[in-house]
DNA sequence: TAAGAGCTTGAAATAATATTTCAACCTTTA
DNA sequence: TAAAGGTTGAAATATTATTTCAAGCTCTTA
């Protein structure tokens, strides 16, 4: 999964004209590999096993880098990473996160439901992005 | 509006034997006489106007503590903290934040949408909590 | 192939956000 | 009035993120 994601990531570079630099590629590599989002910081540690004592903007940087190109997401209620498959862009994203082992799920609809378009349009509000956290239990841990 | 919310979580505080001490007051005046959402050091300042030297927890504490009954949200992609009118928890939240001037709406659809539903359910999970935060552009800003 | 433009990285410092720890202090209850 | 439990004060520290500036790539174009 992690190496097909790389792939795509190159791929997307590519066609892009944006550069798929080390630091890029190792912190993509990371975020992807793991089972669980990941801080900044336990990017960073992971990264220094292949980049000689990088500093923390090497980190950031490259995670905003993929955030810009859709490749990675920031759990906002983790202050976390995770890599997202779809390999593009969207403007909505959702997980489901389990407050007991920690485990993330990203799901897929792209587009607002009716019920919150509905408030957005009744504030005269011009949406972007959108981001919906549910926190809970996962089926493995609420049994 | 705030002084209606100061008396709503008094009475709140009263009937649920909690305490309505100095610091969980004048935190709860500060956020809800914003019209903004305050950073934890934002309250804390303001906070040192009617505390003597205040320290980060004595904010925290206060912040998490009407967290938990549900009087402050945390807006996690912003890292700051509003008041919330509806004087009573709520296990869902949205906000409508404003990338231009910052300002934000709370909504309040309380039941997470079918769509949404449909996903928890499909992944076994057991929803708790949910927050939505949508950004863009409200009225007075995309014109 | 050399020069320049623009993007990317390295490195140090610092900023911003949040938590831990422990002693002291209320408040309620027995 | 003493014990129990929740709350606060204070200092220290932990965690997360950004700023700044010099140096280095990479591509373009002359």
């Amino acid at each position: 999964m992690s190496k097909e994601l790389l792939r795509k990531a190159e791929e997307y570079c590519a066609q892009h004209k944006l550069r798929f630099t080390d630091p890029r590629r190792e912190v993509l590599r990371i975020i992807a590999a793991a089972k669980k989002p990941l801080g900044a910081y336990d990017v960073l540690e992971l990264l220094g096993k292949s980049i000689d004592n990088p500093k923390p903007p090497t980190a950031y940087r490259a995670i905003e880098f993929w955030q810009e190109q859709g490749f990675v997401h920031r759990i906002e209620s983790l202050n976390a990473y995770v890599s997202c498959e779809a390999g593009h862009r969207h403007s909505g994203s959702q997980f489901l996160i389990c407050d007991s082992c920690g485990s993330v799920t990203e799901t897929h609809i792209c587009t607002l439901p009716e019920a919150f378009q509905k408030l957005v349009s009744e504030n005269s509000f011009e949406a972007g992005k959108w981001n919906l956290e549910i926190h809970g239990q996962c089926s493995h841990c609420h049994h």
